[in-house]
DNA sequence: TTTGGCACTCTCTCCCTCTGAGTGCTAATC
DNA sequence: GATTAGCACTCAGAGGGAGAGAGTGCCAAA
């Protein structure tokens, strides 16, 4: 059942009313009243007339007053129907499109793409960007490689598939020479090539304890290496996501209160929250949306997020989004997120397969 | 001649009155009146002796009010004027050199180690912690190694003294065979060794250019590679500072009007002028301060910024700070900052030479 | 040089009023 | 039965004193 059915004794006009109130409020903010309606809807009914639908529209808790002598504005529930029914999406301007193709195909490296693309997300927007890195769960090993730095640090280099390279140096209980360092290495790119990362590890494990007597000293040496070299290979990111234009978001009156605003961004600092909110978004393909309190998290409740997945060659998903208002222009909003989604995974893709 | 010498004409007493003041405006945020200041200060003055000395006072530019009938409040002049000569430094409190001494000898990587200090700053003062992160003009080279990542594309795995290992994927013209890379690195790693990063790009530009016949085939080859390979070398640095606890400073009254909370924290995102700032701080050793305008910048305008400078292994230099509202408290901050440096500088420099 | 006294100045708070916008209800109208 | 005009009512916000409180500057006396 989508949810658009939850209001299924709603007539037709009682919606168009809602559509307008919601749109009159996303525009300027203030509180619409029964007489600016009947000017705005179009339909020839007088404000008395108005006045009995909104009445009806705050019994089903669509919409509310903030006091007696004002006029109406949406709800978490009137913003959730107006998103998921209502909303005619716009398409967007032949400029922004042009500047998304410009900025996001120029080369560069991949997490300068990203940060390109949250960028552009909030100076469009006018709000906050968010970009969730891909996860490192779907990336495969691609090749490993030791440096000796001293007699006790080793620099290990490890590519993945998905444009990545992570350093490490790690302290191996004794010295190691050249010769086998070069030895290991060789060993472990031919053994895992194509291999998840994630899953080496455990494979590492297992040949050392099942096969320790079985295999001859160079593997042992190189997998008992390789063992460091893949501690939280996985994990270690050193940015999950990241955040432009944050201090836009400081214009809106709604999110303009201190608490609010330290709320907010230390959230953008702490990261957890964000980083796991913005995981639920990748169960589902295509643009997902929060709408205050929806998210779950206090500290969004007079915000909004509206968020895409994209896909990067080598199976990692991340997503990315816009945090806003709750009273965002949403119709704008949603098809930008969408497109710069899909031309981000595009560019990513493009670029690791033919490099300029 | 010394800052402290610009006000030789000013009265043991009204000097003490000064700092009193200071002291006092600092404490609770509220201008000082004479009848208060009378009590405080201990002397058996009447109000009207003190309104006295605060007119005077008030004719040298140390102390303003915010309107006639208000007390006194410190004017820039005021407060450089106490941070120079009237300030008693207050002792570390020995609860937070135990914090300093434990979080800042935990092993671990260097970034990490930076960012512990910043937020240990941040924490301690309830400000925002900044740390510029040791520049690389001290930066010498030490080893060099190429990945063929395709074709097309080669990592270029760059390792300076500094504990620092800098990635770049490069795409030369051509196509180079492993045996090519290993041959450029070998050479590279044999001539190179201990140069300055920032002298090592001219050298190669110049041999390109001179020497071109005399060079033999391999040489020249590593060279072209190498060209590619150091371009940005010096510059490219991921995070030239980072800033901890910027939510902290919403908390000050002073700070927290929208305007110029926006202009902080874009600064804090832009980091340029922040950069650049805390790059003046390097050139003289230990403690400096900026207070208020005096820094130029005028998101600084009300807010003061406490920096030392910090020595790293291998001749880089690097600044930490702490930045919040003109009306801190300065007698405990300047020692905090002071010993956190010294301790940083410390333990970055034991990390890079006795690894566990 | 210090002090008490005094007139004066501002800010801040509280309270009051007025206005404008909007509502809900009722009775008349289509 | 739906729509509308009319009307009484409510409430936030702006504006305007009045009064209190905290300070000041200055003058004349100690």
């Amino acid at each position: 059942m989508t949810r658009a059915a939850k209001f299924p004794d709603l007539s037709d006009r009682a919606q168009h009313l809602l559509k307008i109130l919601v749109e009159r409020y996303i525009y300027d903010g203030q509180p619409v009243g029964s007489r600016s309606l009947s000017k705005e809807a179009g339909l020839n009914l007088s404000p008395a007339t108005i006045r009995n639908v909104m009445a009806d529209l705050e019994d089903l808790g669509l919409i509310t007053a903030p006091h007696t002598s004002a006029g109406r504005m949406p709800t978490v529930t009137g913003y959730r129907f107006f998103v998921d029914s209502l909303l005619t999406v716009q398409p967007l301007e032949q400029q922004v499109v042009r500047q998304l193709q410009q900025d996001l195909a120029s080369p560069g490296d991949p997490d300068d793409l990203l940060e390109a693309a949250s960028r552009l997300l909030s100076d469009v927007t006018h709000m906050a960007g968010l970009v969730r890195v891909p996860r490192p769960e779907g990336a495969t090993f691609r090749m490993i490689e030791f440096l000796p730095l001293s007699e006790q640090r080793i620099l290990v280099i490890l590519v993945t598939n998905t444009q990545e390279v992570q350093n490490r140096i790690i302290y191996p209980g004794r010295s190691f020479s050249p010769a086998e360092l070069t030895a290991a290495a060789n060993y472990l790119n031919a053994a895992f090539a194509g291999r998840a990362l994630s899953e080496i590890r455990d494979i590492l494990l297992k040949d050392l304890q099942e096969d320790r007597d079985r295999l001859n000293q160079e593997v042992l040496r190189a997998v008992e290496i390789a063992d460091l070299a893949f501690q939280d290979s996985g994990q270690t990111r050193r940015k999950p996501f990241l955040v432009t234009g944050e201090t836009n978001l400081m214009d809106f009156d709604e999110l303009a209160d201190r608490d609010r605003l330290r709320g907010l961004f230390s959230a953008f600092r702490r990261k957890e929250d964000l980083v796991h909110l913005l995981d639920r978004c990748l169960e589902t393909p295509g643009i997902k949306i929060f709408i205050g309190e929806e998210s779950g998290y206090q500290v969004l409740d007079h915000c909004s997020l509206v968020t895409s997945s994209y896909a990067v060659a080598g199976g990692g998903f991340g997503v990315i989004g816009v945090i806003g208002p709750t009273r965002m222009a949403y119709e704008k909003v949603i098809p930008l997120v969408d497109v710069t989604a899909k031309l981000l995974g595009a560019a990513l893709n493009q670029k690791s397969l033919s490099p300029s």
